[in-house]
DNA sequence: CCTCCACAGGAAGCGCAGGAGT
DNA sequence: ACTCCTGCGCTTCCTGTGGAGG
């Protein structure tokens, strides 16, 4: 029987681990200096006691969007000055309400603002803002007023978001003294369309565009944190150079970066090793990417679950059929919509699950594409009608396993 | 050529849960 | 606490679409 005592004392590659979790923001962003300063430039006015402008901040994910905007944000809070900042991640306040709530908590922070109205938080965050409060007052000579900066990040997951920006931008009107200001922070490229006419010339006052990290870009940061992170000697140049290639390969995702050094880390200390080489890096791509399957296959919705299924049921199928054939056709693992809907069927009526309509299972299909769980093809030539043809991403017996794994606590025998 | 097949995907509408307004 | 409204997941119905077969 191990004790807390030995499992801490056993050997480890890491120095300080926070240091390669995605929340960790570091002294000194690289390659982000000129949109850092950007930034800073845009809300200097807060420290003179103007408004700043809104900033509307777009880039794909792992870009250090929410990275910089909180460097900046921690630089402004060491002035002092009528500035505050509230960081809001919109995945989790996802509406007006929960938004407004959250500002106005964290403006005051002995409030239980549980089971207030809309219109009474409304209130309170006004006059907090136009008055500031007791302490800041007095602390700042009886200059009452605050220049409130609202980051919104992940912007794009607010339901009303309309609503939102309505609420947040016409405070200005009525308030006085203070100001609020908003930064948006969003992943999605084409999003700034589906916005109403009136919110998108407010939030985008200033725009801005993260550019992905190149693989060079992302080899000096990952070697920046690695020198950090694990103890000195420990991890090989090679190793950080393939951790980069592996990144840059899609999207320049630094998250992903660091993730797998994270990893590999724990790969090494795994197995006792005191070094991490090209080996436990391609180890831990392998073990980071079925992470990210398994995760995005056990979040999907039941009947998402119950087509994939079907799907890697009859490409294993096929696969029997095929090699028993001796053919080793490349369309062997192409599979017809019609069919895959009669195994959808079946696999319903094993779990016991009302089937949905064709026309529902066609989304569905859509919607596993995006997430790259599946490919489709249009029928050409040789096929009977127009109908889509249907390869599965993954390793079939591995979606099989994740799903049926899934469905096991729900059937009942 | 026309017809039929086997689908794709748009439009309309329905029932429901949860939030807003009163 | 009550209704009203609205978004969401879904079904039904319908109109393409492109090759196979007569």
């Amino acid at each position: 029987m191990p004790s807390f005592s030995e499992i801490l004392s056993k050997p480890t590659v890491f120095a300080d681990r926070n240091v390669l979790s995605p929340h960790y923001v570091p002294e000194t962003l690289p390659f982000r200096e000129k949109e850092i300063e950007r930034i800073m430039v845009w809300l200097s006015p807060a420290l003179k006691n103007e408004r700043p402008r809104n900033i509307f901040i777009y880039g794909k994910t792992g870009t250090g969007k929410t990275c910089s905007v909180k460097h900046v944000l921690s630089k402004l809070s060491q002035h002092k000055s009528s500035a505050f900042s509230c960081y809001i991640n919109c995945r989790m306040y996802n509406s007006r309400y929960r938004v407004i709530q959250k500002i106005t908590k964290d403006l005051l922070p002995s409030l239980d603002s549980m089971g207030f109205g809309l219109a009474m938080l409304y209130e309170k965050m006004m006059h907090s803002v136009d008055f500031g409060d007791a302490q800041a007052g007095a602390e700042s000579g009886g200059q009452a007023g605050k220049r409130l900066i609202v980051v919104l990040d992940e912007v794009d997951m607010v339901k009303d978001l309309d609503d939102l920006l309505y609420t947040l931008t016409r405070c200005n009107d009525e308030l006085k003294r203070g100001s609020v200001s908003l930064i948006g922070i969003s992943n999605k490229l084409s999003f700034k369309d589906q916005l109403g006419q009136r919110s998108k010339s407010s939030l985008c006052e200033n725009e801005m565009v993260f550019a992905p990290y190149t693989a060079n870009q992302l080899q000096s940061i990952i070697a920046q944190r690695a020198q950090i992170g694990f103890k000195p000697g420990v991890v090989e140049e090679s190793a950080i150079n393939l951790a980069a290639a592996i990144t840059g390969q899609d999207v320049g995702d630094a998250r992903y970066a660091l993730k797998l050094l994270m990893k590999a880390g724990e790969i090494a200390d795994e197995k006792g090793l005191s070094k991490i080489t090209d080996k436990e890096v391609d180890e831990a791509r392998r073990s980071v990417d079925r992470d990210v399957v398994f995760e995005a296959i056990s979040t999907l919705p039941d009947h998402q679950q119950l087509v994939l299924l079907a799907v890697a049921n009859l490409a294993l199928d096929k696969g029997k059929n095929t090699r028993l054939a001796e053919a080793g056709e490349e369309d062997a693992q192409l599979l017809i919509s019609g069919e895959v809907y009669e195994e959808y069927s079946k696999m319903c009526r094993r779990y016991r699950k009302p089937r949905r309509s064709a026309r529902w299972y066609r989304e569905y299909l859509n919607d596993l594409e995006m997430l790259g769980l599946i490919t489709t093809i249009e029928s050409g030539a040789g096929m009977r009608g127009r109908t889509r043809l249907i390869r599965i991403g993954y390793p079939a017996s591995d979606v099989k396993k994740i799903v049926e794994k899934n469905f096991q606590i729900i059937e009942s025998p």
